[in-house]
DNA sequence: AAAAACGTGTCAATGAATTGACAGGATAAT
DNA sequence: ATTATCCTGTCAATTCATTGACACGTTTTT
């Protein structure tokens, strides 16, 4: 009954080719071929042609892929038609900016709480959600069927806190802390290490450098 | 002079090595093996040892790496002994999340500057550093030798603040903005495009949740 | 001092991802 | 209606990345 594992390479590529399709929709295109797409996004068109075909076969000879519906098709793949509920933990800057965030409301991505160990935020609002106390968090868990927590805490708390999350029915963590979190199989972590992405491009200029002999 | 190309795929990993390796050094371990590296980090010893002979041979035989050697090389590596003025573009929640992050200046990213064109913003201060008009972005990075800008601008107006950015001579954009920007060759882009990564996230959740039968 | 254990650097083997090529069905042109 | 063009799905070839194996120099033990 179900398809074959696709690779995480594959999946990765998915919400660029989302995001291509949405904007290719917004401006009225009907259809699209492989080779029109491979020039838009700068990849290969076998690429393309390869990645969707794991899917099952999206297109038409001749006439090339219904934006449209493969717009809607790689929504679904991708679970964005299911609303999933979510909370921040941590409500520092980064906790508050994500909080503020609207367009994941669009993906559906819904903010149900907030929380954070300092008491002096207790109470506080971020779009409608009530700052609350971190022993209130489990509960809340459990209570409130939610399925993504988004982890902006410093990361000397992070491992302590997402054992507390898995214990208590979280399928997901959006991980911003800068640790590698250690869970039972079938929690799915996705980490977004900022420092790491900015040393990349600290390499990458370097190299640059280097190579040209720039100044 | 200069060595061969190293892949992507490499430099992707140094910094999540350059992570361990800081950690050990704190603990004051003077050694490792990549036998005990690759138990820690859950990766191939013959992985690691593969990586770091990208760069030369940092270890020896029977001894394994030297913990503080090695991190310091990394770090060079990553070109982290450098210092890179950056400036933050759209003072938003994002914007000014990072803009009080303070670690980057551990890493020799140093905040100069901030960004926006909301004119009730004009005159704040973030973190020391005051928010100025779009309109004085041009020469304050020509005048300030500014190598990286972080950009956290809607969508709309990204392609044309990069096109700015690079005319201005600007090194690297560090780009949270949900667009592909196209740059002259020289300019490094790194992207962090957040919803691709949640989007991901729920792939992997329905995944799990199918190949399982969970509800 | 000799023997045993350790552990790198490197080469070869395997595995994964990307690209190229093309048969043949669908559309568009004549 | 026929022919030419388009363009997918798929297989094969190639390129890239990861893993396994081991010769040999270092360290540690006896």
């Amino acid at each position: 009954m179900e398809e074959k594992e696709i690779s995480q390479a594959v999946i990765g590529r998915l919400p660029r080719y989302f995001r291509y399709l949405g904007e290719l929709k917004d401006e009225g295109v009907e259809r699209v071929s492989s080779q029109e797409l491979s020039e838009l996004m700068k990849v290969t068109a076998s690429q393309i042609r390869q990645d969707f075909n794991n899917f099952g076969g999206f297109g038409q000879q001749g006439y090339g892929y219904n934006v449209e519906f493969l717009y809607k098709e790689i929504g679904r793949i991708l679970g964005l038609d299911k609303k999933h509920n979510f909370i921040i933990v941590g409500a520092g800057n980064l906790g508050r900016a994500l909080g503020n965030y609207m367009n994941f409301e669009r993906r559906g991505f819904i903010f149900k709480g907030m929380f954070d160990k300092n008491p002096e935020l207790i109470g506080e609002d971020v779009r409608g959600v009530r700052i609350m106390p971190l022993e209130r968090l489990e509960s809340f868990v459990r209570e409130n069927d939610i399925d993504i927590a988004v982890l902006t805490i410093p990361k000397a708390s992070a491992e302590e806190v997402a054992e507390k999350l898995a214990q208590n029915g979280i399928r997901a963590i959006w991980n911003f802390a800068h640790v590698d979190l250690n869970l039972p199989e079938g929690i799915q972590v996705e980490n977004v290490h900022l420092s790491d992405s900015l040393m990349k491009l600290s390499y990458n200029i370097n190299r640059y450098m280097h190579e040209t002999g720039t100044e």
